[in-house]
DNA sequence: AACTGGGGCAACCGCGAAACC
DNA sequence: CGGTTTCGCGGTTGCCCCAGT
């Protein structure tokens, strides 16, 4: 048979849950916790498949579950999560503490669609920098170009941080990294995702330049060993990783700028953009 | 009152990864 | 190991509601 099968027995419910259904759900997952989903059904009396109680719980049923509208906060983790990540929703909930990957999945999507409908009904193309969500072109430019070697002078999200934190996973504490405060490094990553770029340049040079610092020492050794290269093979590799990582965040920044903005629209507009870029 | 089209959202589906045997 | 089952993710669908007609 198919291994995917979940869900082709007759008897199987599907479509949106009953408060009945809750309830059992909820009164058998509190008291006896859930091993594996696909017993759950048949143990907790329920004609669903074990994915769609999974996804009922974890979506919607589980208790620390945080309902309402996005905070700005929020919204601002959101925004810029996704410009330095793309649409790896869970990921980007991960950072949003009782906010799942399907909500905020809906409300970018819906956000997107709004934004690009504003955009397009007003092409008046005036009060471009009205809208702190993105940086402007005009700043990304030089730094879309990638002749120029300089540092980025605005970004959404500082990129090393970015990669650094799938490299080393969010459990790693300060500590380990020779910082005296006890926070964990995805805390301070949460607090530098909300900062405003001009915060975050103060901040830059007391706290975070040396925990980046301190990243890249710690993870030079490991990536020497695990690919059998020379210290300066990897640091030439990890530059041009950097290079390329901080390459495609502003161009994706600064498609998404021009969308909101109506200049572009069209698969065809960026299907050519997206061929011209190096 | 009936229709309809769009928005918001919950749920589904297929796939790849991970776990299990 | 290899085969099978389960999990988790992200794209997508489809249902419900509501405003406009």
């Amino acid at each position: 048979m198919g291994h995917h099968s979940c869900c082709n027995q007759q008897k199987v419910k599907r479509g949106l849950w009953s408060p009945e259904e809750d309830e059992k759900l909820v009164q058998y997952i509190t008291t006896h916790g859930y091993g594996c989903w696909s017993e759950v059904p048949q143990k907790a009396g329920l004609q669903r498949c074990g994915k769609s109680c999974r996804l009922r719980w974890i979506n919607y049923l589980r208790p620390d579950i945080r309902r309402g509208r996005f905070t700005p906060e929020e919204e601002k983790m959101i925004i810029n999560l996704h410009g330095a990540v793309g649409n790896r929703w869970a990921h980007i909930a991960s950072h949003l503490p009782g906010r799942t990957d399907n909500e905020i999945k809906n409300y970018w999507n819906s956000w997107i669609k709004k934004k690009i409908r504003k955009a397009s009904s007003n092409n008046t193309k005036t009060n471009l920098n009205q809208d702190s969500h993105f940086t402007s072109p005009q700043i990304l430019f030089p730094y879309l170009n990638l002749s120029t070697k300089s540092p980025p002078q605005d970004t959404l999200l500082p990129l090393k941080t970015t990669t650094f934190m799938f490299d080393i996973g969010p459990t790693m504490t300060a500590e380990a990294l020779g910082l005296t405060s006890n926070t964990r490094v995805d805390h301070i990553l949460h607090e530098a995702a909300l900062l405003n770029q001009e915060t975050w340049h103060q901040q830059e040079m007391v706290q975070f330049t040396p925990l980046m610092e301190n990243l890249e020492n710690l993870m030079l050794p490991m990536d020497v060993q695990n690919s059998a290269i020379s210290e300066a093979e990897c640091l030439q590799q990890r530059n041009e990783m950097n290079e390329w990582i901080e390459a495609q965040n502003s161009f994706s920044g600064y498609f998404l700028w021009e969308q909101a903005q109506g200049n572009i629209g069209g698969e065809e507009e960026s299907s050519t953009l997206l061929a011209s870029f190096p």
